[in-house]
Parts: C-alpha cells; structure tokens; sequence
RNA sequence: GCUGAAGUGGUGGAAUUGGUAGACACGUUGGACUUAAAAUCCAAUGGACUGUAAGGUCCGUGCGGGUUCAAGUCCCGCCUUCAGUACCA
C-alpha cells in the first residue's frame, strides 16, 4: 500500500468538515487560547504559497495547545471592503458585493485544501451589514465619548454635558489642539442647540473638522498617513496633494501615551515595537512665547533644547503659519507671497526628494528675545512644517544642522554657547561633553542641568511652559468611496446627528455607477435613496429632503481599518444579535493569546486595534485594554525566478554554463518550466510562448540551465505558485511541511518548488514505518532502549521548539526520529502512536489515517500530548570539552540526567577537576590529558 | 541620518545558558537495483595539506581587536545587506 495523500487528505478533509471537529465551544473546565490570523483582503489573484505561511504556523500551534489540554479558538474571515474591489466595479461596472464574494469563494477553496483547523462556523466579513452594524455602533459610541485627560479615560459625552452645565468648561483637561473659548455654567445654559453641539464637536472622539487631508485626485480619495509610502499612494504609486476638506476624524491623538506605555504590557518584537514608538513620537520639551515686535501677537514655538535658548539667532515660521499675513512688512509682500506660492505648488514628493536644499525668505518683522531682549529676525522656511509641533521653530544655529545650514545660507547671524567648542564647520547636535557660555545663569552647565533649570526660568517667567509632543496625528476616518461602511450620520443646519442604533445597520445603497458625481460628491452623492427621516426613523428618498424632517444623510464611507480594528472581538460570538459581543463568551475567551500576520501593518491596524481596544475598555464594554497579548510578524515568501539569458546580437538563448562576457538579456520563464538542478524542460518551453517555438539554444551536456533571481512573487515575474498546485503534486501536509521547514519564520526567504522532495521523502519514510507491501504491519513487539531514546529525544525537542514559537527547526527533528525508528526496524506501537501525536500538528491527514489503521477509532485531536520521560535518556550522555592552559583538551562525560544547572562550579587544577554540585558532595576526578574520561555521578 | 533585524558550505538553514561549527534538507558526484527510465536504497560532499591504510594536521561562522581553559554565541570598533522612518524643532 503506498503512501497516496490525496485520497487521505479527501477523506479526513470531509470528515472533519461534517463532524465539526474543530468547533470551538467554552468549556470552562480548560484553559483558554485564542490564536489568531490577520485575516485576509479576498483579492482576485486568489492564494499563492507565501500567504498561508502565517496560517500554517498558527494552526500548527493552535493544534498543539488542543493536546496540552487547552480548549482553542482558532476562526478565519474575510477584511472585505476595499478599494481593488472598487476600482474593479469603476472599470466594469460589476457590483463590488459580488466580486468580493466569488473571490472569497476562491479563497475559502484554496484554504480548506490546506487542512485547517479553523472554526468556519465563526466565519465573518467585514462587509456583511450584520457585522458593519456593530462598526457603525462603534463609530456613534466614539462620536458620544470624549477624553478626559485627568482621569486618562474616554467617558461618555453627557456626563460632560452635565460639568458644562453646572460648571462650565473651565476644569476641563482634554488637552485639543483647537482652542475652545472658556465658558461659564450660565453662558453654557444659553447657547443655542447648534452652539452646543458646535462646542461639543471639539470634545468628542469621532469628530467632524476642516483638516489638511492627503487628497490623492487619481483615487478620488483622501488617504491616512500610513497609506502613503514615499509621498505617493500605497496602491497605485499616485501622487498627494494636501487639501483642507471638512473630514471625520479619531482623536487617538489622546491615546499616545497609554499607546506607549503599554507596549510594556504585550509581548510584540522589539522591531515592531520599535516602529509604533517612532511613529508616536513622543518628544518631551518645553514651549516657548516669542513677542512680535509693533503687534500684540505672540508666536508659540516647540523645543527640546530650552538649554540653548541664548544661542536663539532668529526664528522660522513654516509658510502655511497664520501669522505670516499679518506681521510681514510692506516692502516683502510680495517675496513672500512668491515663495509661498512656489512652496505650495511642489508636492509632497518633491519637497521630500529635495530634503538637502532649504529654502527660505525673512518676513521683515521682528520678535524680542524673552530673556535678553534682542531683536530676532522673523523668517520663514519650508523645513518648518505646519503639522508638527506650532509650525514654528527658535532656530538655534550652533546646535542644530537645519538652522546652521540656514544661517549659513542667508547669512543670519549665528551665536556660538557652546564652550570651546569649534562650529565653524556644522553645528555641534550632541547633548554630551559640552559646557554652557555666554548664556547668563545657564554658564558652565552642562546639558542636564541647563536643560531643567532654563525650564524652571522660562515658567517662572511666565513665557513658556513644559509640553510633550507627539507626531502622531489625529486619524483622518472619512473615505470618498462606495466600498465601504456608511456613516451613522445625518446633516441637520450643517452639523452632524447620529442615526437611531435601533435603525443599524445602516446599509450600502444600490448606485448605478461607482464614479465621484459630476459635482465631485462621492459616489454615494448618486444614491436616491439616501436621506432621513428623522420622524419616522427611516431612510427615504433625496428629493424629500426638506427643513424640518427630513435631512442628507453622509456621503463619505469609513476607511478599511474599520472594520478590522475590532474583528477579533466579534469572532469570540459572531451571532449574538443585541450587542457588540456577548458578555459571557468575551468574559471567556478574552483577548488574543497569539496573533501572526504580517507586519505592514506596524503603524496601521496594529495601532488602530489598539487605540479602539482601548476605547472600549475605557467605556466598559470589553474587560481589558490589548487586542493582541503575543504578536508574531511572519516574512514575506519570496519567489525564485527563473532567468534564461539571449545574446543581445544574435537572438539566440545560451545556457547558464556557457556565460561568459558576451551581452545578454534576462528573460524571464515561468518556474514551473524548470527543475531542481535549473535545467529548462525546452520542449515545454517551446510551447509556452511563441517567441521560443523556433529559437537557437546553444547549451552543452544535454542540458540546457536558467539562472535564479529572488524577488517577490508576481505575476509579471513568472513565479507565482499556487498552493493547490503543490497540494496536487505532493499533499497538504508536504505543503504544510515544507512551509515550515523553509526557515524561521519571522525571516524572508525564497520558495523553491524542488526542495519539497525532501519533506515528501519523509513523509513516505513515515509511512512504511506502519504500513508495506502486504498492507499495516505486526506492530506488537516491545519498545528497544533505542526506541525509546530515539522518542523521547524528539518529544522534548519539538515541544520546547513550539513552545518557543520557533515552528522550523521541529521538522528536522522529526526527520531525525523517523531516520533512526527505520534504521532500528522499529515495530513497537507504544513508540509510534506518540510519535503520530506530536507529529499532527503538523501533518494532520496522514496521522488521523495512521492513527485509523493502527485501530484508534477516535480522532487524534482527543488524545493529549506525550510526556516527555528523561529516565528513558539516562543511558545517554553528553560530554563537555575542556581544554587546561589553553594546550591540553579532555573531555568529561557526564550523565544527561545532570542538568547543567546542577553544576555550581568546575575547578581546573592541573591534574584535578573539582566538580561542585547543588545540595551534593564536590566531586573530585583525576584528569589524564588527552584522555576521555568517564563520571558517574 | 536615526531606529530595528541580520551576515555560517554550491543553496535553504541547525547549533539550550559560551562547550566537538555545518544537524536536517536541497543540489552535486559515485554506486546498487533495472533491458531502460522513474522510484527506492547506499556512500561521499567547508577548504588546504598529509598518510599504503585506519587516520592525522592546519585554516575556517562579514572585517579588526578584546575577555575566557573554551567565542558563530559575550565586549569594543568597523563593513555590508534588508526593513521601518525621515527637514520632528
């Protein structure tokens, strides 16, 4: 009987699909774990071999956790809504609902082919109107919170209706960028309805504002920071311009420090980590008042360096600053209205492209140093930008390169503090090994104390006071596209109302074409049906629109990391009808234990997951603050392409062996085309395409070879492979083998179909060790000390591996054991049903039928994991080399029961070794160099 | 520039807390079986010397130093690659 995967991967695939084998139900008797992949984008190119990598390892481990006893959540759904699905309904007029479904039936059949242990039951789309519901449920909580900054904590809008109402707005710490006049309980009971909710839209979390958008014309949309990658559109490379459009905005901006703080709290890789710290940028400085000379105005700028503010020469205003009207001089006017121009007309690119080049232009006016009362000239400078920190600098040419350069450039005058310290070619950036000087009471202080006590003086002063900074901005959450999650929101006078939650969800209406209207309104500008009826809570016809009743309803949809920034949530019971989650199945599941996805989304979801896991928590829906407990980033799967070379001149194809200097250029070929040894299949070449049929091939040996090239996998490089392909050829589980013995798997590393071999050999090697010619073997006979060695070697070895995330080094372990069971004749079935056991998760079809034939009736999944018994080793050991004066080498040999801890101390005399041991007599040995000796302890 | 990760045979990669570097696999070469091929099995496979042979010697984990009886692993200084970020005041 030979090894035939596809009929066994069949029959277990159907029978664990009808028997519901991997359902997931509490069981409060077991420990918990929630293990969990980023879920996919259901693209129309379908799966290839790198995507599951990620899928693979956490189904290896949530396999694993279901034989330690725990009781395991493992489900898989679909980030529905998205912009490719759009573009694609734009081109052919195709309703994005229905693409997105044949592409996730796509998905669903490549997927199930794998073998996974998923809980399909908990299946969920983002773009199902029952699962959006509660997005837009979300969306209308953050619209009724605000952040309380003094009790760190999102709290409902009312109870700020009621302060405002008894106090007034003076004792609220909310910590806005927009300044909100202060009022009275008194002022408060008189505004008017729109006054109020004009007040209270600069408090709330889900806020409607005019904000500098990235506004990408191409797309017809505006993007989030991190969906711009080098000042041009993540998807589609198109270029950004910045428009103030009047937007939905997240005030996460509040979350920055807890965002920080927390990152302590979760097991994430310091990389990841690292990358969110940097993205949140806190900068903890001081700000400092500046007074315009002949105005009442001041100007506010942001430093980290209080401590050089006497080297303070002039100051630099980004060119988008509002007091650049009002302070210029006459007789600048024009310059400067000039330069604004030209920097507004260059695009976030070029402005980028051209970091070295600074450019600026001095207003004329004048502000007065704070302490010694200089006039300092005002300019402004396109390297101060207007979203960070005030959108003005002090510049401090002495200690910082762009206000030297600057300096250096305009000839402003530059003031050296610095104590015998050389600036005459760059500034002096180092916050270590210098003293102060001509800088007042700061003189001969070095960094630590100059920093503080400036700081202590300007607040004294009253000019100035201790800030933190952040460069994380406020999320921009409005989208100008069909694909996506309406907003609970209507217009009355201009300002926004949240739809009745009892009317959710909110559905995507029908339009017949998915284009921006004519008047530049987003798509949903084409529905009819799309106003409200605020009486009647419904949804009803445009034309209808009227002053008293009936309003329009938003025509924007919420970005794509809606939807997913709360979805592990829903999984724990995606049925419960009334609420967001169901208390009694969140209360046990809780967050994620293990989560692995790739890590594009360092800034994005990640972040975003966080911030509204937060929120929740704060308004106590959810019982803890982190999505995600333990993280891990798979790499990317790289493709090998695969490269014949054609003489430049003479058309013809050389193989890889007869290269030498000539000119030649790269063609690339499909994978498929060659094997292991890079040798083309010329006949199917010749078919492939017709450019080959009659070509000259100049190769020697009868072989004709292709050089490689790794680079990511693509249609356009010929080198995509499809899972189901490797399925056919060799089996599910040598796909899932194979993909963890490539490498580690955080790392990048390129696929090689020929390599597979290998893992297949293996698992037919596994496979004869139950089952021969004349069908399952006597399997009946006792276990040798060998076998026994052999079993328990690999049991401790893969478990502390899995338990260590590390999923590629196991392989080789197992490889080893079945090498040696064979070559031991092994026929004992107490050595081989463990080895099957530790052996599922991995390769979960061919032990369930192992299992089967050997006469286990029950599915593998029931039985636990083998304990690991060092006694069966003790007849092993393990020798520690030692060399004496760096000249003689022996060896010890010493009983592998003796853990290395056990040994507190080995003394080396020259002719002893003294072995101290834990709790027992030292043990001295007489050592005969060169000579191996044995202790028996 | 800054931050993070990494650099080991022809290739992918192993190597607990410092303890025989190159496990395991691919590829290559040779052999067995076969009319032949496939499949399978066996052997060799970091480099350079050396021995009739069993074997032996030296050099080897990006480069240069250091600590140690012992360094791929720890410390210092460089180089290179990949990723993230970038006029961040």
């Amino acid at each position: 009987m030979n090894y035939n995967f596809r009929k066994i991967e069949n029959k277990w695939q159907t029978n664990w699909s009808t028997n519901n084998t991997y359902k997931s139900n509490i069981d409060l008797d077991k420990p918990k774990f929630y293990a969990l992949d980023m879920f996919p984008y259901p693209s129309g190119a379908g799966l290839h071999v790198g995507h599951p990598l990620g899928y693979i390892a956490s189904d290896i481990y949530s396999r694993y956790k279901k034989l330690k006893g725990f009781n395991v959540l493992h489900p898989q759904g679909y980030d529905s809504f998205g912009l490719p699905a759009e573009q694609y309904a734009i081109q052919t007029g195709q309703h994005p609902k229905t693409t997105t479904s044949e592409n996730i039936n796509t998905y669903r059949k490549q997927l199930d082919k794998i073998g996974f242990s998923f809980d399909w039951s908990r299946e969920l789309r983002t773009s199902d109107p029952n699962y959006y519901k509660w997005t837009q449920w979300i969306f209308i909580q953050l619209f009724n919170s605000w952040y309380d900054f003094n009790a760190q904590a999102a709290k409902s809008i009312e109870e700020l209706i009621i302060i405002f109402s008894n106090k007034g707005n003076s004792n609220i710490n909310t910590s806005n960028d927009t300044e909100i006049e202060s009022f009275t309980s008194a002022d408060w009971n008189r505004f008017s309805e729109e006054k109020k909710q004009e007040i209270l839209l600069c408090y709330r979390i889900a806020y409607l504002a005019d904000s500098e958008v990235n506004w990408c014309s191409e797309l017809g949309t505006v993007l989030a920071n991190d969906e711009i990658v080098n000042g041009v559109s993540e998807r589609g490379g198109y270029p950004i311009e910045k428009r103030k459009m009047k937007q939905w905005n997240m005030r996460i901006s509040c979350y920055a420090d807890r965002l920080l703080n927390d990152l302590d709290k979760i097991d994430w890789s310091s990389s990841i980590k690292e990358t969110q710290k940097n993205w949140i940028g806190k900068s903890i400085g001081c700000s400092v008042f500046f007074n315009i000379i002949g105005f009442e105005e001041i100007i506010e700028v942001f430093t980290t360096r209080p401590d050089t503010i006497f080297g303070v020469s002039f100051m630099t205003l980004a060119p988008e600053h509002e007091l650049v009207h009002k302070i210029v001089t006459a007789d600048r006017v024009e310059e400067v209205k000039n330069y604004i121009k030209e920097v507004s007309t260059k695009s976030e690119r070029d402005r980028i492209s051209n970091v070295k080049s600074i450019t600026g232009v001095f207003t004329g006016a004048y502000a007065e140093h704070p302490i010694t009362k200089n006039p300092i000239e005002i300019w402004i400078g396109d390297y101060v930008l207007a979203s960070y920190g005030t959108g003005a600098v002090m510049s401090v040419p002495c200690g910082d390169q762009r206000d030297y350069d600057f300096a250096k450039k305009y000839n402003v005058e530059i003031i050296n503090i610095f104590k015998d310290v050389d600036i005459s070619k760059e500034a002096f950036t180092s916050k270590e090994n210098f003293t102060l000087s001509g800088s007042s009471f700061l003189n001969g202080l070095a960094y630590e104390q100059a920093n503080q006590q400036s700081i202590d003086y300007i607040e004294e002063n009253n000019f100035g006071k201790k800030k933190v900074n952040f460069r994380l901005r406020d999320a921009i959450f409005s989208r100008q596209r069909y694909w996506g999650e309406p907003f609970p929101v209507y217009y009355k006078k201009g300002l926004p109302y949240m739809i009745e939650e009892s009317y959710l969800p909110l559905k995507l209406p029908e339009i017949e074409k998915y284009l921006p209207t004519k008047e530049g309104d987003p798509p949903l500008g084409r529905a009819d049906e799309w106003a409200w009826d605020s009486v009647n809570n419904k949804i009803v016809n445009t034309t209808l629109i009227n002053e008293t009743t009936i309003f329009p309803i938003e025509l924007n949809t919420m970005p794509g990391w809606a939807g997913s920034s709360w979805y592990f949530l829903r999984y724990t019971n995606t049925d419960e009808p009334n609420s967001i989650v169901n208390n009694e199945d969140l209360s046990y599941w809780k967050n994620v234990d293990l989560y692995i996805g790739g890590n594009e989304h360092a800034t994005g979801h990640l972040l975003y997951s966080r911030f509204w896991t937060k929120f929740l928590f704060d308004r106590g829906f959810i019982g803890f603050d982190e999505p995600f407990k333990k993280l891990i980033n798979q790499g990317m799967i790289l493709g090998s392409s695969a490269i014949i070379y054609r003489e430049s001149k003479s058309k013809k194809f050389i193989s890889k062996e007869l290269l030498k200097n000539q000119l030649v250029d790269e063609i690339h070929i499909d994978v498929s085309l060659i094997n292991g040894s890079d040798e083309v299949d010329l006949a199917r070449l010749k078919s492939w395409q017709p450019q080959f049929e009659n070509a000259e091939f100049d190769f020697i040996n009868d072989r004709f070879k292709a050089g490689r090239k790794v680079e990511k996998m693509s249609k356009r490089w010929y080198n995509v492979v499809n899972p189901d392909l490797i399925c056919e050829q060799y089996g599910a589980d040598s796909l899932r083998l194979f993909e963890m013995f490539l490498g580690p798997l955080e790392q990048y590393k390129p696929w090689n179909t020929a390599g597979i071999s290998g893992v297949h050999n293996f698992l037919k090697k596994l496979w004869k060790l139950f089952i021969d010619d004349d069908g399952i073997k006597d399997l009946d006979s006792k276990p040798s000390k060998e076998n026994l060695k052999t079993l328990h070697t690999v049991i401790k070895k893969v478990e502390s591996d899995i338990e260590n995330f590390s999923f590629n080094t196991p392989v080789s372990s197992f490889m080893i054991a079945v090498n040696e069971l064979t070559t031991q004749k092994c026929s004992s079935i107490e050595i081989l049903k463990p080895l099957l056991i530790i052996l599922s998760p991995y390769v979960p079809h061919i032990c369930e039928e192992l299992w089967e034939k050997t006469g286990n009736r029950e599915s593998i999944t029931k039985e636990s994991y083998p304990v690991f018994d060092s006694k069966m080793l003790i007849e092993s050991s393990k020798t520690y080399p030692i060399s004496i004066n760096g000249k003689v080498r022996l060896k010890l040999e010493l009983s592998l029961d003796l853990n290395k801890q056990e040994i507190e101390e080995i003394v080396l005399a020259n002719s002893d070794v003294l072995i101290k041991l834990e709790n027992k007599t030292p043990k001295r040995v007489i050592v005969i160099p060169g000579k191996i000796i044995n202790i028996v302890l």
